[in-house]
DNA sequence: CTGTTAGCGCGTTCAT
DNA sequence: ATGAACGCGCTAACAG
């Protein structure tokens, strides 16, 4: 212990008088402003304003603070910034969960447009449980991010006070709804449901059924979009016809989830699926069971991951935007907080529905049943 | 400035004896440690102690401080105590992508290991790039990070200086190897590779071709097992058997490696891919050409995703264990860091080869080719 | 445009 | 077992 702190001060007596420039000059072996100050003949202030605010020093000063900069390799301490400033650099992130793909696609878009930046995104994840939600927007109130991300928008009260609160640019992702917090960007759920189901109309299904896992509200969503064209079309409703589970979306539950509705509805002609994990998994399903895809069942999915366009044969889905979506919620932070006048507080990412071969089935006359047969 | 203070004081005298319980004392709307302490009648350091080592304090006065905290609401600021302590709470966790499902695994295990204890996780991406590696490094050093996870062993010198410079635990993941930083866990890629080809070999496969997206060095390791073995057996070496590309790995990558490698060597019975993203992509462009799997063609993938178990047929994979190396890496840290001693610096993750349908072929008399044929 | 001063909220000596 | 005093590195008022 005591050779320790003996090597220490040994290494600062050998460096500190040799050092001329590219000195590590402070005991902590860490580089502050007051050096960067010291070895550029300014003061600590002028230091601090040549980097951050360098319209309000003179040209030649700013160099030399740049000069110290590079010469003692000074990077600032976020964290006496952030007590000094009551402001981090940190931009939060808060989704349910890293399993999905969707969501890493988002942290890419939000990854990517922050950097170059001085801000750092932080992740966090509720696992779907809103009072942890609460629990980490509290956590993350105490760091004073300069932003917040959240998915969804069904926060509770709760969680949207904490927000407010935090009184910094928040934006809500992967949805859009009518009562944003802050900023707001990403797709109409309902109406992509509705894309989804109408499609398989189109190309001639009729007992059109849905395979959802997880069951999210956002899936909530897309359900509802559902109902509205089978309703729309005067096509049976029928809830037997809704397959989902509470567990996790992925390619072996959508295996199972159309087993199950296989055995409770045999005669169905097509599903639309949750998401594009369920979609495959419900290809795979029909594989094994000798089901022709799309001319014994019509299969959409949701999202449009990678997977879907080279699976044989593709899958139509639903084209959502996750890696534009974090991106622009990161520029919509970032032009807020540049005191920048935001055009919308509510960007709407659109979706794009992806016909492929999963559903490349000519609507014939015998598909065509009579209205409001079960 | 003087008003400042005034301001200060009397929102104080105002709250102070107003306020019992459940007040935000201070101009800020935070509640800090002083609050606190006012709050239960003791010193700042006390109720500092109370919360930080609470054997050092009396029950009767931990359990005041443990009832002003929760009146208050008081969470500490991580920004002072950063600042004060020279250290943050940070884990940095540096990985080269967060396209690639495995690093979502890895987050995972690391995120849960982290739950339930005051530390955060911090992550970021190398995009492959040693350099960027390089720079996020530094910028982590900023942070005094209490921990840091990186993916491979690849570091450059500087990179690993840098780490070794941040005085804390670090631990390289994915991978094992001689020389580690400070601990390690992961499994030998070289060995997986050497078991995934010497599954093919047993299986009677005998013109085994290499499919490679991206080729990070832990991919030239898989490659390097896959050529151990094909010399060990003497099976003829042919270097156009190994079809690569810099590109990232994905699906479509796999369909169009296997049809490159297909133009070159159309007699080849088998490969050995990379990961399973490019697997399933060889499997659906086989199914494209109506190439019988496993019959014509075997395939073996890496990594073991979800979707190889539940595609048709089901493929061959050797299983990698992310989620569980996430979370060993962030228990060897809070080892580290709570002082307990720490069984082993370097530990084998392992690997596992999952046989499956995509190359359950029997060898047959017919599959035997004479040694050393080209 | 530059320098001076006073904290940000906490941990860490050192006393008691 | 408890408290007083100081400073971490930086920003934000204010004064020149």
């Amino acid at each position: 212990m005591k050779t320790y702190i003996i090597v220490k001060y040994e290494m600062w007596s050998v460096t500190s008088p040799a050092g001329n420039m590219k000195d590590k000059t402070s005991k902590n072996n860490t580089v502050k402003l007051s050096d960067v100050a010291a070895q550029a003949n300014v003061s600590v202030v002028t230091a601090s304003r040549a980097l951050r605010l360098p319209d309000l020093v003179t040209p030649a000063t700013r160099a030399k603070v740049a000069a110290a900069v590079e010469a003692l390799g000074y990077v600032p301490n976020p964290a006496a910034q952030a007590l000094a400033s009551a402001r981090s650099k940190i931009v939060g992130v808060v989704i349910p969960s890293l399993t999905n793909q969707i969501f890493a696609d988002l942290l890419r878009g939000v990854m990517d447009g922050l950097d170059d930046t001085d801000y750092t995104p932080q992740f966090v994840n509720t696992r779907y449980i809103t009072t942890r939600e609460e629990d980490l927007l509290r956590i993350f109130s105490t760091q004073r991010p300069a932003g917040m991300i959240v998915s969804g928008i069904d926060q509770t009260d709760a969680a949207r006070k904490l927000l407010q609160k935090m009184n910094c640019p928040v934006v809500q992702v992967m949805e859009i709804g009518p009562d944003p917090i802050d900023m707001i960007v990403g797709c109409d759920q309902r109406e992509a449901g509705r894309a989804a189901a109408r499609h398989l109309i189109d190309k001639g299904y009729r007992r059109i059924g849905f395979l959802g896992a997880r069951m999210d509200p956002r899936a909530q969503r897309r359900l509802a979009g559902y109902r509205d064209v089978l309703q729309a079309a005067q096509i049976a409703e029928d809830e037997r016809l809704v397959q989902t589970t509470p567990k996790p979306s992925s390619y072996t539950t959508g295996g199972q989830l159309l087993s199950d509705l296989l055995a409770r509805c045999p005669d169905i002609d097509a599903v639309f699926c949750n998401n594009d994990d369920v979609a495959l998994g419900a290809l795979f399903e029909c594989q094994r069971r000798g089901i022709s895809v799309p001319h014994q069942m019509g299969i959409v999915g949701f999202n449009d991951l990678d997977v879907v366009s080279c699976s044989v044969p593709t899958i139509t889905s639903v084209r959502t935007f996750r890696y534009q979506t974090g991106l622009t919620a990161v520029q919509m932070i970032l032009a807020r907080l540049s005191k920048q006048p935001v055009a919308e507080r509510s960007l709407d990412a659109g979706f794009e529905l992806i016909a492929r071969q999963s559903t490349d089935r000519l609507p014939r006359i015998g598909d065509w049943p009579s209205i409001n047969q079960t």
